[in-house]
DNA sequence: AGCACGCCGACT
DNA sequence: GTCGGCGTGCTC
């Protein structure tokens, strides 16, 4: 029965207990909002979203109190005006998630949970469609699933899948049976949420186009072979998985596990296995597995269905992340929130879905940078993962070949149980032999180098070819050439709003920004002294697809960045053609060392690492390993002896030594002995304030008397303050930026320090925009 | 953040 | 005489 949405105004007359809501609402102050909640209307609850009042519109907002009383005076209070009742209210652990994190990263309640909910949630005008008629029953008995309405659909793929695997198997149905012992648990927890029917239309067999409700026996015979074909196709763990997966699954209450594998070791089938390992013993629980990129959901997603496709629904299954239309991004949301999703594959904006019966977090690749947002509310979603693992009493596993050093801190001190997988998971495939070429000798020889690709690199990829394997190139730099250049006058073609060059693409013959996005015409002759002989200086993927086109003549290019891939799927389909064999060279940025699992690439490249030797950052050379780590790890997986080549200048510096010998823990170790005198990170929490003005002077002079504004304040004692200076890119968009760092050896008198600075912060004069960030990777 | 109000320059 | 520039102030 459809529920009514919007009501009328209080009636008058009538006396009733008055009662007042305290609302977020999506509005940069950290406040809540008081208003009057109207007597005949649904009764407020905390997590309830209504419609009120706000300044001179209407807005959406979140009941965070309710209470009998309100400090603000009655002229100013008004009236909720509508209330969305067809959505269950969001749990009282989901409003304590995104207090935690409108606390944590120093932002105002509502600020952080709004954004945190689909579009239509935030529209009255849907909040009545927001679920079907069905939803809404299954909502109403503890968590137990109704039927879905759509069965025969359902049931003929259902029976479509099961036919295929038996078909395959040829196995015997008595045979299977003994196979699988566990199948009558299976069975009995799938009777029990309701799903017996279907599945007996759907393995009803040849000659039975429909099973009878409660006909137990012959849903018995039917779904065993299913259930043991799966299981009978499962990979065989080694010794390493089997225990990692065994402790995940015996651990009792808050258990972070860093699991620590070498690229290829299986860490994906660890999940696997720990997801249907609980799934089998809480048959409601609920797990959010994140993956860094988008690019990477379609890869788990099939790796998932596949692996449950007889065990769960197939809408028991949902992705979460940026690239999903509005109305789909709603459906999958609604459905972690109600509960039928049991599985959320997604993206760091997944961790703050609403998950009710959450028992399970998964974050792979932990030591990702793409897991900080960089903008708006600047979480950590790894660290609200590990958060609310914490909050639920349950296991969150930090899956990755090349841990963050906060989390291999972590593990080292003990707080994180430490599950390692050394060696590759197939049978003969292990790690790729490193191979450091000198480029400085290679120079000094006078041997034959081709457009920054040196001899021994060509010649590896020939070979590559003649055997029909495929060469993997990483280069982090798109566009042609990072740098146009006179070479009479020194003019070098810079963007006109940044301090930055701008980097030449030569398939759009444009110049482009890749700091704002402004683009112009290559000029013909240097717009200063008119000198024609105006050369493009350095390499980016273009260029080096170019000349391996000549390179390697005969060879198949394909280029994969963030130019290549603009289109939407444009990178799925490029991914396939590698996997399909239509490519013999594959070139690209980061984009192509996650994750992807090429069976034929024998041979990786590394082109043009070194600058990151030399940053100011102090993060880069952890980057630089993980980043070269993960690139390595495409080669050889399939059981192909594979070979990585570095070019480098600095052949002998300890980073490329660690790679070669695939030593992530003497890396890490030697890196957090460094920290640790250096005092940085994880043995100092770090914030930064960061300002934008229309001059340098005006976002330093900002920052000096926000820094001096910090100094009378007694909390921050035991923090320090740093000197306000300009960003490395200083100028954006035309905007100025400069940024204070501010630390402290004590997480909580940084926390105390933060929340007390901001009242004074908010108070400075001036036309000028900032933001604090917590925790902030690039400094 | 929106969205007002408010007080100063070039125009139908 | 107005249209509109964006400074500053408030939103239960």
């Amino acid at each position: 029965m459809r529920q009514r949405t919007v009501f009328a105004p209080p009636m008058l007359g009538r006396s009733m207990t008055p009662c007042f809501v305290r609302v977020a609402l999506d509005h940069p102050l950290p406040a809540l909002y008081d208003y009057r909640y109207p007597p005949d209307a649904p009764a407020p609850q905390p997590g309830m979203l209504v419609r009120v009042p706000f300044g001179r519109r209407d807005a959406v907002g979140l009941i965070c109190e309710v209470s009998a009383h309100s400090d603000v005076p009655a002229n100013k209070l008004r009236d909720v005006s509508a209330v969305c009742v067809d959505l269950p209210p969001l749990s009282t652990q989901w409003l304590a998630l995104v207090g935690f994190a409108a606390d944590y990263y120093q932002r105002g309640l509502g600020e952080v949970a709004l954004p945190a909910l689909p579009q239509a949630l935030r529209d009255p005008a849907r909040w009545p469609r927001l679920l079907a008629p069905e939803e809404r029953y299954r909502l109403l008995p503890a968590g137990r699933q109704a039927l879905p309405d759509a069965l025969p659909a359902r049931a003929q793929a259902l029976r479509r899948l099961a036919q295929a695997l038996v078909d395959a198997s040829e196995l015997d149905l008595a045979e299977a049976r003994a196979l699988h012992p566990k199948a009558a648990v299976t069975l009995e927890s799938w009777r029990e949420a309701g799903w017996v029917e279907y599945e007996c239309v759907a393995f009803g067999g040849a000659g039975r186009s429909q099973a009878a409700d409660g006909d137990e026996s012959r849903a018995d015979r039917a779904r065993i072979p299913c259930n043991a074909v799966a299981a009978a196709a499962l990979p065989v763990l080694s010794d390493e998985q089997a225990v990692a997966v065994e402790t995940i699954l015996d651990a009792g209450g808050f258990a972070p596990f860093l699991l620590h594998g070498v690229t290829g070791s299986g860490k994906t089938e660890v999940y696997l296995r720990a997801l249907s390992g609980l799934l089998e013993r809480e048959p409601d629980a609920q797990a959010l597995v994140l993956v860094p990129e988008i690019n990477l959901t379609p890869q788990f997603e099939a790796a998932f269905r596949t692996r449950f496709a007889g065990v769960l629904p197939d809408d028991a299954i949902v992705t979460l992340h940026s690239g999903l239309a509005e109305g789909e991004r709603a459906r999958n949301w609604l459905a972690a929130h109600t509960g039928r999703a049991r599985i959320v594959l997604g993206t760091r904006l997944a961790v703050l879905a609403s998950l009710p019966r959450l028992a399970m977090l998964v974050v792979d690749e932990e030591h990702d940078p793409a897991y900080k947002q960089q903008e708006g509310l600047r979480y950590s979603a790894r660290d609200l993962a590990v958060w609310r693992a914490k909050q639920l009493g349950v296991p969150v596993v930090l899956g990755s070949a090349t841990p963050s050093l906060e989390s291999w801190w972590q593990a080292e001190q003990g707080r994180y149980t430490r599950l390692t997988l050394s060696r590759r998971a197939i049978a003969d495939a292990v790690l790729p032999a490193v191979k450091l070429i000198d480029l400085e000798e290679e120079r000094r020889r006078g041997r034959a180098s081709f457009e920054g690709l040196s001899g021994p690199l060509v010649a590896a990829m020939k070979a590559r070819l003649e055997r029909g394997e495929q060469s993997l190139v990483f280069l982090n730099r798109r566009g042609y050439a990072p740098v146009l250049s006179c070479d009479a006058c020194g003019w070098v073609a810079g963007c006109p709003r940044c301090s930055a060059y701008v980097v030449l693409h030569k398939p759009e013959r444009a110049l482009r920004c890749h700091h704002c996005g402004w683009e112009s015409r290559i000029p013909h002759s240097c717009p200063d002294c008119g000198n024609v002989d105006i050369a493009p200086m350095g390499r980016g993927t273009q260029r080096i697809e170019e000349a391996l086109a000549s390179a390697v003549p005969g060879a198949r290019v394909l280029r994969i960045d963030a130019d290549s891939t603009r289109r939407k799927g444009s990178a799925q389909a490029l991914f396939s053609d590698v996997h399909a064999g239509d490519v013999d060279i594959l070139v690209g940025t980061q984009m192509i060392a996650k994750g992807h699992d090429f069976q034929r690439v024998s041979l990786v490249g590394v082109l043009n690492a070194d600058n990151a030797l030399f940053s100011h950052d102090f993060r880069a050379s952890e980057r630089l390993f993980a980043q070269l780590m993960q690139v390595s790890g495409r080669a050889g997986r399939a059981g192909l002896p594979g070979e990585v080549i570095v070019q480098t200048r600095y052949p002998r510096h300890a980073i490329y030594h660690a790679l070669a010998r695939h030593d992530y823990v003497g890396f890490a170790n030697s890196q957090i002995a460094e920290r640790r005198d250096a005092h940085l990170p994880p043995f100092v929490y770090q914030a930064l304030l960061r300002a934008e003005g229309r001059t340098l002077e005006a976002a330093l002079a900002f920052l000096a008397e926000a820094a001096q504004a910090l100094a009378t304040i007694p909390a921050a004692e035991r923090v320090t303050a740093y000197d306000a200076v300009p960003l490395t890119i200083v100028k954006v968009m035309n905007v100025h930026r400069a940024q204070l760092l501010v630390e402290s050896q004590s997480r909580g008198a940084l926390q105390a320090a933060l929340r007390a600075w901001q009242p004074a912060l908010r108070a400075l004069r001036g036309v000028l925009r900032w933001n604090l960030e917590v925790d902030p990777l690039d400094i």
